[in-house]
DNA sequence: TAGCTTAATCGTATATTTACGATATACGAT
DNA sequence: ATCGTATATCGTAAATATACGATTAAGCTA
């Protein structure tokens, strides 16, 4: 099987690697807790999700992969946090993808197009 | 350690399942296309993705299933339009999601923390 | 009716994701 | 040095996703 994504935009297929990011709610979950506290500790996040240690670990390594969040080692620990640079660029790029819509939408509307 | 059957949030559980249905390029695509024309007939879509009709069949079925589109079926073709009101809530729920980040990472700005 | 077009679905092969336990590694403490 | 803790990685099984060609179904048109 072949995964033709070299047709597709550079922004069109971050977004997608982005979204798969997201695409899961231990991973959803994994950024709001990193929301409400600034850092946290890999073991407190494990001890927040229904999932052992190795596959929060995992998940924590796919949110690494597209550089939402980063991981600090200290001394046995290793500390997470958001990257806001990386999340400040997806913001912007769904952003931009949903306001395309709305747009169309409102047009839509006016024109009493169906 | 708790119960792993499910604890997350609905709201964390729906955004997971939309970032789902953004998460090929060939779906944002065709998001991106019906974002550009009012609606498409299927058979247009088609030929503007690098892809066979029944598997671009298959990422609108996909598409339609968090609801991001609809399909009306007009004689023997399908014209697809975007469903505004599920990507305004889409929009909100990213939105909400990139806002907490964002806090955050002023907060620790803020507060020189690293 | 027969024949053509459009698009959904079926069957399928292959790839990827998800989850776990086991193991490896690295550090701090004793 | 040895032990215990924290976390990444390995191996792997099961589920899901991806892509295609073939088929089906539905609606036109002649």
């Amino acid at each position: 099987m072949q995964t033709k994504t070299d047709q597709f935009h550079e922004d069109t297929i971050w977004l997608a690697g982005v979204a798969k990011a997201l695409s899961h709610p231990a991973r959803v979950k994994i950024l709001k807790i990193l929301a409400e506290r600034n850092t946290c500790i890999c073991g407190e996040i494990v001890d927040l999700l229904p999932f052992s240690q190795s596959t929060v670990s995992q998940h924590l390594k796919e949110l690494k992969r597209v550089g939402l969040i980063q991981g600090e080692i200290e001394g046995p620990r290793t500390c997470y946090c958001l990257d806001p640079e990386v999340a400040r660029k997806a913001r912007s790029v769904f952003e931009a993808l949903f306001a395309a819509i709305h747009d169309t939408s409102e047009k839509r509307k006016s024109n009493n197009v169906r």
